[in-house]
DNA sequence: GTTCAATAGTTGTCCTACAACTCTGAGTAC
DNA sequence: GTACTCAGAGTTGTAGGACAACTATTGAAC
């Protein structure tokens, strides 16, 4: 009897509802049954569409967000965040690097090694959707934990309606910090990880011996899926 | 009065109340105020703690458990997660390789190279914290995507009390599937990820040339700290 | 045309209640 | 003593209703 009982539990491995229901509907948005951005039905129309109660549905969209697949606005909606390239890998709630470092235990710092503005290259162009005689700003910089360099990144931001006030901000802070000032606060971005191995990549008295860095390349995006800053972050294999 | 309004509207960056419970939450357990894998309060007592609803300590807790940083278990609480090492990046929610390969629309297979049950080596041991006379379950497989090699992997099982038969599934089909059969079902691995250069990684007429792998790292556990399994997959840079 | 106010629609939070599950410990049979 | 059963307390999961907070749209007033 015991053991008839213990193995019937083995069959068992049900989730709870409403992982059921974010795993379905996971199932739809991948198979892109609504159109990229889209607004998806409002949580009463769900409920009654699964007949589940709201609360249900409410922990299963949560479960969505926190997979990166729908953005929920409130008062609004919620939307698919199928953001430009076919690449869903990666999408995740956003994290400053510096933030993540200090969180860790320990000491954050940034040592710029060139700021300007230009003219895009063509992959930046695309990437930040602009017009290739659209001057943005560039960033060269090293990201120190503890004072080692952990890696190296080279950023470019969109710069069509910033004021030169904030891009002196760029040069002292957080990209983020002076972002968040004026409004500009990109919620998701999407990312590609590689592996590579380059000698052009690290610089400075701590640029390592053997060129091996974790690329990591994205593209932050507003919460309206506008693009506004896209550029690579690499860090030195081993170091973090 | 619009431009003031306007400017107001800019300092409100305030987010929702379970978001910032949530953040609080997450400083407060990244600074060991909880023992690792310890019970932290039940959901009423924080509501009361925090002077909000219950719901909104749901909500917060959910989102903790997306980061992975806690486990939430049905009628009994929700548990810190620190696993053995002190690295906490990348805690996170079991998604079987091949499962991904399907969703991304290819066709997923494997290569089985060799598979054997042998003495684990010191390595080995430590992360499934077995004694080193405890013979182990060991696998080296490619995974392909669309016929393509897209991933080596080394993987370590557990088999204490695995029986011969799940243990002949391994090679049949996916090692998840076989250990959810017998009620083993993990679920939470700690990760790390590394860019590595070898030639002793790939193997078949598919090795690449390039050498060039992403390697994650990981240690699979059950949902009471146990270590079951531990490996490495090297994905081939450029193909996934 | 611009601005403003009203409004409907949606998500966020609160409350209460109960279902489903886990864990423990007292009790029982052997 | 040992193993098993089972009730009960504690906790998370789901339900339903209510209202607050926010968004987007519409239409009126200027």
């Amino acid at each position: 009897m015991s053991i008839a009982k213990r193995e019937f539990k083995v069959e068992k491995i049900k989730s709870s509802l409403s992982n059921q229901i974010r795993d379905r509907m996971r199932g739809r948005i991948l198979a892109q049954e609504w159109s990229p951005g889209a607004k998806i039905p409002s949580e009463f129309q769900l409920a009654s569409d699964y007949e589940v109660s709201r609360v249900t549905i409410r922990t299963a969209l949560r479960g969505l967000e926190a997979q990166g697949l729908i953005d929920i606005r409130h008062g609004s909606g919620a939307y698919t965040t199928n953001f430009g390239t076919g690449i869903r890998a990666g999408l995740q709630e956003l994290r400053s690097i510096s933030e993540t470092i200090r969180e860790l235990g320990f000491t954050a710092g940034v040592v710029i090694r060139a700021s300007e503005v230009r003219l895009p290259t063509q992959m930046e162009a695309e990437a930040l959707r602009i017009p290739l005689d659209q001057s943005i700003f560039y960033m060269e910089r090293a990201i120190t934990a503890n004072r080692k360099v952990v890696a190296f990144s080279y950023d470019t931001v969109k710069i069509s309606d910033l004021s030169q006030n904030v891009i002196k901000k760029f040069s002292t802070g957080s990209v983020f910090k002076a972002l968040e000032g004026v409004g500009k606060h990109p919620v998701r971005a999407v990312s590609e990880i590689h592996a590579v191995k380059s000698e052009l990549i690290g610089w400075g008295p701590n640029k390592p011996k053997s060129n091996l860095y974790l690329q990591l390349k994205q593209t932050h995006f507003l919460r309206d899926g506008i693009p506004l800053m896209t550029g690579s972050t690499y860090f030195v294999e081993g170091r973090f």
